[in-house]
DNA sequence: TACATACAC
DNA sequence: TATGGTGTATGTA
């Protein structure tokens, strides 16, 4: 039947306050994960007249740029966003990942239906306070606003690209990706051409026949990352996102030296310039949310800082895509372009469904990003902070049996050492299948309330439980 | 607790 | 020919 199998095991655990005596490991583990298939047979179907001219939906289309389309702005390039696109769709036609990104798409179209008929009906025994409901939730947010702090996120222009190009100036102004099969990284020469993070390399040299591939060199991007973080410090406290990106408080540093937002992160900048050769890119605000917005206005090598006023902040947001705000992705943009809003000012504008629909919209959320609110709290994970461990691997699509459960050995191997290294421990396994029509399932087990796993032996016993 | 989704990078 | 890996959060049953 189907085909391809990725498992995935790992190891939950909820958060437990360690009142007991071993202060060390109590927090929480995760097992494997592991990625099998099975061999998929399927009738090819002869495609009629009438398939030919079937016109792929604006949606599915978007998606063909890649998760990350629509979060960063491409501009400068050869081609438009619909010629790479309808690249990109050619490329990938017949393939079993378009197929899942058809469901996917069709999925979200019926959620959006769905969405809309919940509306449709709301607004039937709509009572006319709305408004006064969703204005008075907005100035109870108001009085939360918080302007004291210089919040700065700096992003470093195409990391991985950048750190190969330190190691090799020779790539200069040439297109190419970091990545084997899919690239993580794409110069920004090749983005001239459409290639993007987490595409492909067969689609990204259809976009680009000359694109050089380089393989990943792990150390490199955490020596460059550690590089740069250390200098951040040096302006406040900060609070890595990933390894290219954090956020840091630049309040009392602005203070202490009496220089403007704009003042000091210019330095900050240009201090990591001079000592690792890396550009980065920083956006200032009075919080998170902003100031990730912010960062990407000026890039590559650039900043930009928004005032601490309350109508600076909301004059700024207003006008921006929802899609480009942190925790809006494509479905959550579908959604609420389906309702009839396109950008954060349109929150306001349509804020009387909004309310209407809030028990299936974050409808607070809404309106926070609306008035430009956000966390301005920049603290460190700490170590014990993490809640889980995994390991997935993709492999070719098999049923084998024997083959599979070599699969799961081999990344509960992977997973073990982890958990090892870390000396952390979970009470929850879960094993994670990806067919090979992309699929997913998952399966978990829990053997008891203070039965902890994190021996590979365990591992390894419960994955092959699962598969 | 189990499972599926959505999201970020 | 061909679409990754790691982790967090949340809704629902």
């Amino acid at each position: 039947m189907s085909a391809s199998d990725a498992s995935r095991a790992r190891t939950r655990s909820p958060r437990v306050k360690s009142r007991s005596p071993s202060a060390t490991a109590w927090t929480l583990g995760r097992a494997a994960k592991t990625t099998a298939t099975t061999a998929h047979h399927h009738e090819s179907v002869p495609i009629r007249e009438s398939k030919r001219f079937e016109v792929p939906s604006e949606t599915l289309m978007k998606r063909m740029g890649g998760p990350s389309d629509g979060k960063a702005g491409l501009s400068g390039g050869f081609r438009t966003e619909e010629e790479i696109n309808q690249i990109l769709y050619e490329g990938s036609k017949g393939s079993k990942f378009l197929e899942d990104q058809k469901r996917r798409d069709k999925d979200t179209q019926a959620k959006v239906d769905k969405l809309r008929g919940i509306l449709a009906k709301k607004l039937l025994e709509a009572r006319g306070n709305e408004e006064a409901c969703a204005d008075a939730i907005l100035a109870q947010l108001e009085e939360t606003r918080d302007l004291s702090r210089v919040i700065t996120l700096v992003d470093a222009d195409a990391f991985y690209a950048a750190c190969h190009q330190l190691e090799d100036p020779s790539l200069a102004g040439t297109a190419f990706g970091v990545g084997g099969g899919m690239l993580t990284t794409a110069s920004y020469e090749a983005r001239r051409y459409g290639c993007r993070s987490a595409m492909p390399l067969f689609l990204a040299k259809l976009l680009c026949p000359h694109i050089k591939s380089l393989s990943l060199k792990p150390e490199l991007y955490t020596r460059a990352s550690k590089a740069i973080f250390s200098i951040l410090e040096k302006y406040g406290p900060i609070a890595p996102a990933s390894l290219d990106e954090a956020y840091a408080d630049m309040t009392d540093y602005c203070a202490n030296e009496g220089v403007t937002p704009a003042e000091a992160v210019a330095r900050m900048r240009a201090e990591v310039y001079e000592t690792t050769g890396l550009t980065v890119s920083a956006g200032v605000s009075p919080n998170k949310t902003l100031s990730k917005i912010a960062a990407d206005i000026n890039k590559p090598n650039g900043q930009f800082v928004i005032d601490p006023t309350a109508e600076a902040c909301q004059a700024f947001i207003r006008d921006k895509p929802l899609r480009k705000c942190y925790g809006i992705g494509r479905v959550t943009e579908m959604l609420l372009n389906g309702l009839g809003l396109k950008t954060v000012g349109d929150i306001y504008k349509h804020r009387c469904r909004l309310y209407l629909m809030r028990d299936h919209l974050p409808f607070r959320w809404l309106l926070s990003l609306y008035l430009g609110l956000g966390s301005n709290s920049v603290k460190r994970a700490k170590r014990g902070d993490r809640k889980s461990y995994g390991a997935e691997k993709t492999f070719h699509p098999t049923s084998d049996r024997t083959e599979l459960d070599n699969m799961i050995k081999r990344i509960a191997k992977s997973l073990a050492k982890d958990v090892a290294r870390s000396e952390f421990s979970g009470r929850t396994i879960t094993l994670s299948i990806k067919h090979d029509n992309f699929q997913r399932v998952t399966r978990a087990h829990t053997p008891g309330r203070n039965i902890w796993i994190h021996s590979y032996q365990d591992m390894v016993k419960y994955g092959l439980e699962l598969l």
